[in-house]
DNA sequence: CTCATTTTATGACATTCGTCGTTCGTGTCA
DNA sequence: TGACACGAACGACGAATGTCATAAAATGAG
C-alpha cells in the first residue's frame, strides 16, 4: 500500500481528476473539450499544471503532452467517505448505510446484491 | 423540504460548523474554546463571521451573540454523500456499501442490523 | 525552409481563505 | 466616575484558487 496520505482534495481539482478519470491520459486540449462547462482554455492548463504541482497528476514527456491522475478516484473516494464516515456516525457504518437504503426506491435486484454483500460480510465478522 | 441547495461546504467551514453542530448554540469565546487547536481569538470570529455571510450559520442579537449552524449536520452529510454516489458508480448504492464492508471487521450486531435495513428496504423495493 | 496552427510558458488579476492585530463599544465594579 | 475586561468591528496580509491574455516554442503542411 502506498504511504502517503492523499490530502483533502477539493472541488475544483476534483473536476479536473474525473476528466483524468475517465479518459485514461489526456492532452491539454482534449481536456479542455472534455470540460462541458464554458472555461477557458488556458484557465484548464492552469489547473492541470497545479494538479502537477501537488502530485495529484503526472504529465508526460510526449509532444503533446498528456496527463494522468496520480492519485486513484478509488483512493480518493475511500478517503472521502471515511471522513464522513468518521463525522456521521463516529466510524459506525450502520447509520451511513440506513441512510442510503432509506427514502431510496432499490431494484429487488440491488436489494439481492446487498444481502450477498452483507451475508459475504457475515463470514469475515469478528466473534 | 428546503428548496435551498447547500453549497460544498470546504474543510475549514466544517471544522467550524462541527463546533456549532455539538454545541447547540455558542458564543464566539465558548467556540474558540472548544477549538482544542491553537488558534487565534480573532480567527475564529472571522471565520464564524464569514460563515454568516454565506449563510451557513446565523448570529443572534443577545449580548454575547449565539452562533447557530443555519445547515443542519444531516442536510450536509447527506449532500456529500449525494456527490461521492454520483462519483463513486453513477449513482448507484450497491459499490459503495461494498465499499463500506469490505475490509472492515463488523461485529455480530452490526451484520444483524444491516441485515435488518436491508429486509426493511426490500419492503419498499420497486417490483 | 517558411508559415500557420497547436502547445507550452509566463505573468497577471480578482476572490476566497486562514490568520491576526488593533480599535471601539459597553458593561462592571471599586 | 474612571479604569478594566470582554465582545465585536475593521482592516490587513500572505497563500491558494479561478480566471485568463499574451508571448514563446514546437510541429506539421506545403
Amino acid at each position: 500500500m502506498s504511504t502517503r496520505k492523499p490530502r483533502r482534495v477539493t472541488a475544483g481539482e476534483m473536476e479536473i481528476l474525473e476528466v483524468l478519470w475517465r479518459h485514461g491520459g489526456v492532452t491539454l486540449s482534449e481536456a479542455h473539450r472534455s470540460l462541458a462547462r464554458d472555461i477557458g482554455y488556458t484557465t484548464v492548463q492552469t489547473r492541470l499544471n497545479r494538479l502537477v504541482d501537488k502530485g495529484l497528476a503526472r504529465r508526460s514527456t510526449e509532444r503533446p503532452a498528456r496527463y494522468v491522475a496520480a492519485v486513484s478516484q478509488r483512493e480518493v473516494s475511500a478517503g472521502q467517505l471515511d471522513l464522513l464516515l468518521k463525522r456521521v456516525s463516529g466510524g459506525s457504518i450502520v447509520p451511513l448505510v440506513a441512510h442510503l437504503v432509506e427514502d431510496r426506491s432499490l431494484s429487488l435486484d440491488e436489494i439481492a446484491q446487498l444481502k450477498k454483500l452483507i451475508d459475504d460480510a457475515e463470514k469475515n465478522a469478528s466473534k
